[in-house]
DNA sequence: ATGAAAGCGCTAACAT
DNA sequence: ATGTTAGCGCTTTCAT
């Protein structure tokens, strides 16, 4: 099926392909008359313009993309959708480049991450969003590192919630340490001496960040952190009753639990009702991200809001300030929000 | 920045840039020597051949499209998930197109289908998956259904779980009737009569078939079916909670409720734990999706499966088919299963 | 095995 | 206000 195209369009109309791009782009003043009868030949064959012709020639796209770590993941599907609320208003189409590996390898991760840097930069995207991977280590490789620094040189590329060290890639987080001061001293203000903190992974930044502010609020209120109540290695919701599971068969158990991410305080829970514990009078239990599902859970989840949908939008706002080069701040904090709903309360000694 | 191309590969190395293609595409024998040689200058250079004018001659651009509703509700991160990894092994890469529209007007979001259909065709997308939306209504307006068949017959496009009467596209979709079946007749097994079903629009063929085989399996089985216990208008959790409270404030109560989604069942768990009733001991509670949620809710859902995952999985594997020009049955139809968890059991009176 | 040149469909000077 | 033409960067005959 052969497509029409504007020497089509033009030769029928009687003009040439100069004047059909004029109307098709309202880039310079054509007669109402002949622009009249462009149109309707337009119409008549339903003529849309080739978009890669006209982006070869543009040397712009209104192709972005977006690599995140896993769709799968609740937290991302919100920031995504503020992304795409934001992106589709500014005209873009986004490419979703999903970089889970079946195998849960991060080593896969990244190079998926790799690949896809590669095909949107061939494919010529206008910018890049990264969430997650490599953005997220505590320590990058170098090649990890380089590769994407290289390519943000060559294009406008935002980090959202990490960082590459010593880089000069813009990016936009929500403070982390914040978000855990916040939820570390609700506990505390509550009550709560006998405080753990589960999940996350030792090699990721904000999991270093968070614990990190995490034992600092502590010691500002004169509590001492127990190392046997810092569990690390693992972000999911099974991994959250197994973090539990754990602390209650310690000799001394913890009132409360900070968790740093919703899937395993809602592992959490589960595994708290399984044992025959209430939440919160036995145990308090706080997450991090709010996930839609935190205020579906029963309790409902005292959590820490990244406000993913602001974020998501931020970032496509960044963004396309970076590919119109306006000027940006390099880096843009948001303020995570505590959201107290049921599972925190007083401890059970203090009531 | 200017970027490097064929010519200038092909002026370094000596050769013309029909020899450059020609290693790039392994698409004719060079001497290994010269291969070499320019191969050394893709390194050098970093060289990236742009994809745009590539496709621009080889009509077809490696880009497919995904229109779905709402990223949001995790149902399509699931579906999602699984086309993902099937067009990513067929070395897709997709735009992904939300159609949710900030206030909830669905007028709204046939618009922004529109809006999408055009642009994925603008860009030469290879194909185009459709999900949700339109497709899923009763009764679609006649425009809105033209308008993707039209499409469909310039490019290869797939439907999930939904159908545009009469028209001949491809089709992929879960058995709604078999699900519907499988979830009553599972509460009716338990030994429920008064089953009530809530869930779902009244202007979505979705809603419409699965009420209706429940209704048909109802009757096979001598058990009335009684309107008031039927409440449709709604696939949120809010909805859910809405639904059970005003099926609390009847004066005949049902011992059981299937819930046409799973995100009205959390909604309907919610509001039965405000009510005080327990599930599944004071009343009986089946889902519908098998969203991730629904195994870590408590108790536990017990859900008809779409087999998400699956689901899109086949999508991609079809659209691929499709593009390839191989033979595809018009339909395909998937197995729902249902998946037995906690919030069902035999009814108080029974036992 | 390699080169020359046409063409993919559009936009953007530059003319008129 | 409109036309001519030269690209954009690549692939693909057709020659050699």
């Amino acid at each position: 099926m052969k497509s029409v195209t504007v020497y089509d369009i033009a030769k029928e109309a009687n003009v040439s392909v100069a004047t059909v791009s004029r109307v098709l782009n309202n880039t310079a003043p054509v007669k109402k008359e002949t622009r009249d009868r462009i149109n309707e030949l337009i119409n008549k064959y339903q003529f849309q313009p080739n978009a890669l012709a006209r982006s070869l020639t543009k040397k712009e796209t209104g192709m972005i993309g977006i690599i995140l770590p896993d769709i799968t993941n609740p937290f991302f599907p919100e920031v995504l959708s503020g992304f795409d609320q934001e992106a589709r208003k500014q005209g873009y189409t986004y490419f979703l480049c999903d970089t889970v590996s079946a195998n849960g390898d991060s080593a896969d991760q990244y190079i998926r991450e790799s690949q896809y840097l590669n095909a949107l930069t061939e494919k010529q995207v206008d910018g890049i969003v990264m969430l997650g991977g490599r953005i997220d280590l505590a320590k990058p490789g170098r090649e990890l590192a380089e590769e994407v620094v290289e390519i943000g040189k060559r294009l406008p590329l935002l980090l959202i919630n990490g960082r590459l060290p010593g880089s000069i890639l813009n990016r936009v987080a929500v403070d982390e340490r914040l978000g855990a001061e916040l939820a570390t001293r609700h506990l505390i203000e509550l009550g709560h001496r006998d405080i753990a903190i589960v999940g996350g992974y030792r090699h990721m930044s904000n999991t270093l960040q968070r614990t990190s502010a995490f034992t600092k609020t502590m010691e500002q209120h004169g509590i001492p952190v127990r190392k046997e109540w810092i569990l690390h290695e693992g972000f999911s919701v099974a991994s959250g009753t197994d973090f539990i599971n754990r602390l209650l068969s310690l000799p001394q158990r913890p009132t409360a639990i900070f968790c740093l991410n919703d899937l395993v305080a809602i592992g959490a829970l589960k595994a708290a009702a399984k044992a025959g514990l209430k939440v919160p009078e036995d145990i308090s239990i706080v997450g991090y991200d709010d996930i839609p599902f935190a205020s579906n859970s029963i309790p409902e989840l005292t959590t820490v809001s990244l406000r993913a949908n602001e974020l998501g939008r931020t970032a496509a706002e960044i963004l396309h300030k970076m590919i119109t080069k306006d000027k940006v701040a390099k880096t843009t904090l948001l303020k995570p929000e505590l959201v107290v709903r049921e599972s925190t309360a007083t401890p059970a000694g203090k009531r």
